[in-house]
DNA sequence: CGCGAGCTTGATGCCGATCAATGCATGTGG
DNA sequence: CCACATGCATTGATCGGCATCAAGCTCGCG
């Protein structure tokens, strides 16, 4: 009880996207001055999120989309009978919350992975000042549109490739991503468990110890537990897409 | 050349969302008055699609939304190597194009399954419009919002289902839907082929047809082609996630 | 130090892919 | 009107990739 207390805790300091280095990923992608004061107002608070809980879960109230500040976060969501489906992972810079928008409720679970920061965005807010700010509007409808985009990537991925070809494209887009942010491609230190891994790309945690080993034994990855280093960039990305049939 | 011409005929009279049977499950959800009348402005012209047309395709400049008034359609995306993925089914209400938002470019294809007509939603005035009426701005969220939380049912299903549950779900959900319109949910004629529900599903064609069979050897289904009967529908309900695991 | 969560690796089995043949409906040209 | 072609669906036989079951390993932590 005082850990889920704990849990929502919300600082009371103001943080600014104007200052903030994620600005060129994150909601503010592209404005400036003035808008920038305005978002500003907006998303005024953060809150903490440790390892392990939930920053929301399905069937919560919708109030607010959330932008990962600092830390990594997994979204899933379960059907009637218990499955579970890890739906996407979160880094700094990327919003969190935007399935609850349709029915005013959240329709996944979205948990930390490592202790994490996000910045609150109220959503009647931002409504508000979509409405004003086009520029800001075009943006939030960007990032939702991307959003459908990657997950139809994922659907591809998951219909149509085989086990060593979906752990190479989420390796492959997980290094983008880091290497959006300023991290080295190469090397890299793994959020989740072998399983979030697997059920993120419809495989079994085994299948996905498997494939690591395969391509530690082709020099493709080097496989320290949860430490990867690439050591073939141009193998892993052929490993994506030289189609069986 | 002259087939393609035809197939981007754009019809010259007007239509008017107010007048529109569909307003219930399209845009224009709980608007009246005032602001249908500045939708009908904005959603002035349709297009006819023929059968096996494209509406738009992958890589094409994004420039309107478009809402099924007729017919049926399929989404596809391809990956560089030619794999393909049908991301979805469109049916009369139904929003097509948010995937081309974030990119200014479409990154699916849209095909008509049979003959079609779209309204044409052009995308710059929708974001102008929905500066100023708050119900509309809401409501466009809210699609968004649901296409994001329909993918992440399709992820769930590709990731963590068996063939037949895969192909009872898509059959529960293409009834559900015809219901909404009024359209009978226990007779049904498919409008796709087994390959293109296959794609959908993650399956073979042949595996698609087995689990037809199947079905109908267990009275849940009639099955005479792309004609299907439910006979049993809580047999079907339950098929959807009597997980082996 | 010993416990436990997470990871690796091996042996086996099953589901769905693949290959192949046949059936069925629709349409087309002689 | 029939012969034939074509596209789609069904069904059977076989194969292979991944799941499953099981055992041992590694590392962090109380």
């Amino acid at each position: 009880m005082a850990a889920a207390l704990a849990a929502i805790r919300i600082e009371p300091f103001k943080v600014a996207c104007s200052s903030c280095n994620l600005r060129e990923l994150c909601l503010p992608v592209g404005m400036g001055g003035e808008q920038l004061e305005r978002l500003d107002e907006l998303v005024g608070q953060r809150r903490s999120v440790p390892r392990g809980e939930p920053l929301f879960r399905a069937g919560d109230s919708f109030q607010s989309l959330y932008a990962v500040r600092t830390g990594f976060f997994k979204t899933c969501v379960a059907s009637e009978d218990g499955r579970e489906q890890v739906t996407g992972f979160q880094m700094a810079g990327e919003v969190l919350g935007l399935d609850g928008i349709g029915t005013e409720r959240h329709t996944c679970d979205a948990v930390a992975l490592e202790d994490s920061q996000v910045c609150i965005i109220p959503y009647q807010q931002l409504e508000d000042l979509t409405r004003e700010l086009s520029d800001l509007q075009r943006q939030f409808h960007k990032i939702m549109s991307r959003e459908i985009v990657r997950d139809h990537g994922v659907m591809l991925l998951l219909g149509s490739m085989r086990a060593e070809e979906r752990l190479a494209a989420f390796l492959l887009n997980l290094t983008q991503r880091l290497r959006a942010r300023g991290f080295s491609s190469s090397s890299l230190v793994l959020r989740m468990t072998r399983e979030e891994i697997g059920s993120y790309l419809g495989l079994k945690l085994e299948t996905v110890s498997r494939a690591f080993s395969k391509f530690q034994d082709d020099g493709v990855l080097e496989v320290k537990q949860r430490q990867i280093t690439v050591l073939d960039p141009a193998k892993l990305q052929k490993l994506v897409g030289n189609a069986p049939c």
